[in-house]
DNA sequence: TCAAACATACCAACTGGTCGGTATTTTTTC
DNA sequence: GAAAAAATACCGACCAGTTGGTATGTTTGA
């Protein structure tokens, strides 16, 4: 148990409330724990954090830009049809589902089930994490049904359409106790998609 | 304050319990706040619950049992075509969803989130909900492939595809604070189905 | 009259959070 | 550019309230 380098706490605590969070949910993880984990005294923690909701709130924004940074960098950006970055996205999402449980565990989702109706700060975070997650396939979605017109389809509505069967897939996962459903719903999406733009 | 009549107290608890775990989630949900809820002491919770654990088996069973008799009394059932009984279904899911976002929280998709690391025998309860949950829909599906077979799809998978859009769509109501995207993920649902079926 | 269905009182462990203190940087002042 | 001052980062003991759970009653219906 070497001591982490001075600095480090904040990082620390988010990466270890990360961990126990997909883990076990939000509320479940206790603050001992985070700390326990992180491998820092709870003197750390509250300096960093006003209060357990605050550590959530960064957590969920941490998470936001952790995979949107992750997303942003993948090469399938640079297809130059948009339909098959939407493809090779789906392709992505799937290739993430090959790991344990936990990591492919979304932070945003399992905490808003929990928290929705307990903290406003926390839920606002998670929604923008959602949003943004459904933002990276918008683009994309945009510029196809701008090829390829879809009747009483909107490209806002067909990103949040990926977040379902991303959520959705986790919980059945989750259920299951194998990635396998997740993964069938990312097939059942394409297949969807498939048949609107004609492809 | 009227005292609850005896005998009562088990059905009580799980009432009690169905409430705050949709609202609060299962770990936030303590076994005092059950028991004050449902206007019982905690030497009753323990007589009927082993432990706390055991509730929460208790709780899923007892939301599996209450879901399906309430799809299996629905007169949707008696429609003579299959895939009109898909729709319709689909379209009682949707009427289900006006309502406050804690009525609308699927007691089983939330609960594993929490617990499918943590508790095997509440992971298997809802495992089990979710499968009699994406049964409904089964029999019906089974019965419309066989009229109109679509390659690579099976009624079991198509089924999965429900409880994917109905989960997916909860937990992005909850970020929103609205049911609207629940709904929404049910239309492409059943755009999806007419594209699958050429209606 | 006896077991099941509750109630009451209690407990050890843990909960989020506070607080006084110390080590290390950074900023200011001359 | 060095000493002094002021933040910052972190520690660990402590606290009041709460946690799930227990041990021991009392009531009630068959």
């Amino acid at each position: 148990m070497s001591r982490a380098p001075r600095g480090a706490a904040r990082a620390r605590l988010i990466e270890a409330a990360r961990r126990l969070v997909r883990l076990k949910g939000f509320a479940a993880a206790t603050v001992d724990e985070i700390c326990a984990e992180a491998g820092v005294t709870k003197g750390a923690f509250f300096h960093h954090f006003a209060s357990k909701e605050a550590l959530g709130v960064a957590l969920v924004q941490d998470w936001s830009a952790m995979t949107g940074a992750m997303f942003a960098a993948h090469p399938y950006n640079a297809l130059p049809d948009p339909l098959d970055r939407v493809f090779a996205y789906i392709d992505l999402r799937r290739d993430l589902l090959d790991q344990p449980l936990p990591e492919i565990t979304c932070v945003a989702g399992t905490t808003v089930q929990e928290v929705y109706a307990q903290s406003a700060a926390i839920t606002a975070a998670a929604q923008e994490s959602l949003q943004s997650g459904a933002a990276h396939v918008l683009g994309h979605l945009r510029e196809a049904l701008a090829a390829h017109p879809v009747a009483g389809v909107t490209a806002e509505g067909l990103a949040r359409q990926f977040q379902v069967a991303v959520q959705g897939g986790i919980i059945l996962a989750k259920g299951a106790g194998d990635a396998a459903p997740a993964r069938e719903a990312l097939d059942h999406l394409e297949r969807y998609l498939r048949l609107l733009f004609g492809r």
